[in-house]
DNA sequence: CACTCAATGTTACCGATGTCAACATAGAGT
DNA sequence: ACTCTATGTTGACATCGGTAACATTGAGTG
C-alpha cells in the first residue's frame, strides 16, 4: 500500500506506542480463548499491524506471553494487597492475602494458567516476569514475618512457612481453575483452605 | 513405499499395536523435551509410522497429549499407594501419601505439567483423564476419611479438607515444577509443608 | 533548512505443523 | 475365494513462527 492511500485512512506507519498495545491485545485474547489461541499473527492482526512487527517489540512468542504472564503478576500482587487494606485484624489481613490470591486466579483462569505456563517456565529468560514474580513471593514472606510479629504464627524458618502457604493458595487456586471443582464457590473453597492453613500455621 | 520393498525392510504395513507405542513415544518425547515439544508427527517419526496414522486413534493433538496425562494420574496413584504401604502409623501414611505427591511431581515435571496443561484443562472432553483424574482425588478423600476414623482429623467435610490436602500438595509441586524455589529439596519442602498441613488439620 | 541515521513497519519467503481426503493393505469372517 | 473393516500411507491445504530485505518516519546535526 502506497503512502498516499495510508494517509487517506489517516494510518499511520508508525504506530506510536506498538508494544503496549500487543501486550493489551495479547492479554485479551488469552482471556478470551486461552493461552493456546495466542498468535503472534492474531495479536499483530488485532493491533492492526503486520504479523512481523511484534518482532521489533518481542524476540518471539514466548516473550509475549511472558509480558502477559507479567502483567498477571502486578494484578494479582495489587487485589492483594487491595484486600490486605480492606481487612482490619491482622489475622484478617493475613486471610485476605490468600483468598485475594485464589479469587483473582478464579476471576482470570487464563491468566493465571499463563503466569505458570510451561512457556514461560524458565523465568530466568525473562527478566520483567521474574521481577514481578518475586515481588509477589516477598510480599508473602513479608506478611509471615508481619504474623509472626505480631505472635499470630509459630517460629520457624519464614520462608519454608511462606513456602507452604504459596503451595496452598497455588494450588487452591490451581484446582479450581482447572475445574477439578466445577460448581463450588471459589471464595468458600478459599476461605476453607486458608482456614486448615491458618489452624497450621498459628502460634501456640 | 511398494510392498516389496518395505517387506524386503521387513517393516509390515500394520504396525499391531500403535497405539500403545504412540504414547509411549509421545510420554518419553514430553519427559525429555517438553510439552511443547510434543508434535502429532514427532511422535509419528518415532514410533516410524506416518504422520496421519496418529489420527486413526487419536482425535487430534490434545487426545494424544490427554493419553499421556492419564498415563501421568495413574502412575502418581501408584506411587502414592507404594508409598502409603511402606509407611507404618496411620500419621505416616497420611503424610506419605503427600509426600509422594510431591516427589512424583519433582521426578517428572514435564509429565505433572502436562496433566494440568490447559491443552487438556476441559477433561469433561476425555473421558479416560477424567476417569484417572478423579480416581487420584478420590484416594485422597478416602485417605481423609481414614484420618477421621482413626481419630487422627479434625471433624468437618471430607471433602473440603481433602481440597485443602490437595491444594497444598499440589501447589507444593507446582512451584518445586516451576523453578519457584530452586536449590531446594523437593523432599524437605514436602515434608515442611505437609508438618504445616497436618498441624492444620489435625484434631484436637 | 537539507541530510543522515536509527527505530520501527512492511512484504516476501522458508520450513514445520495440524488436519483432512483419497487411496492402499492386511487380516478376519463369510 | 471374496468381501469388509480396521489400520496405514500419500498428498494437499491453510496457518504458524521466524528471518531477510526493503520502506517510512522522526529526531538530531551540519
Amino acid at each position: 500500500m502506497c503512502y498516499e492511500a495510508r494517509m487517506a485512512r489517516s494510518k499511520p506507519y508508525h504506530h506510536g506506542d506498538l508494544r503496549h498495545a500487543l501486550v493489551a491485545q495479547a492479554l485479551s485474547l488469552i482471556a478470551l480463548r486461552g493461552v493456546g489461541a495466542l498468535t503472534v499473527r492474531e495479536v499483530a492482526r488485532r493491533a492492526g499491524v503486520s504479523h512481523a512487527a511484534s518482532y521489533r517489540h518481542f524476540a518471539d512468542r514466548a516473550a509475549l506471553i511472558a509480558a502477559v504472564a507479567e502483567e498477571g503478576f502486578r494484578g494479582m500482587l495489587e487485589a492483594m494487597q487491595a484486600a490486605r487494606g480492606r481487612a482490619r485484624t491482622p489475622a484478617a489481613q493475613f486471610q485476605a492475602l490468600g483468598v485475594a490470591y485464589v479469587e483473582y486466579g478464579a476471576a482470570h483462569p487464563e491468566i493465571l494458567r499463563v503466569m505458570f505456563s510451561p512457556e514461560v517456565a524458565d523465568k530466568s529468560r525473562h527478566a520483567g516476569l521474574k521481577g514481578a514474580a518475586d515481588g509477589l513471593y516477598e510480599a508473602l514472606i513479608e506478611s509471615i514475618r508481619g504474623g509472626q510479629r505480631a505472635g499470630l504464627v509459630a517460629k520457624g524458618d519464614p520462608e519454608d512457612l511462606a513456602f507452604s502457604a504459596w503451595s496452598l493458595v497455588h494450588g487452591c487456586a490451581m484446582l479450581i481453575v482447572d475445574g477439578q471443582l466445577a460448581g463450588e464457590s471459589p471464595k468458600r473453597l478459599a476461605e476453607a483452605s486458608t482456614r486448615v492453613l491458618f489452624e497450621g500455621l498459628r502460634a501456640r
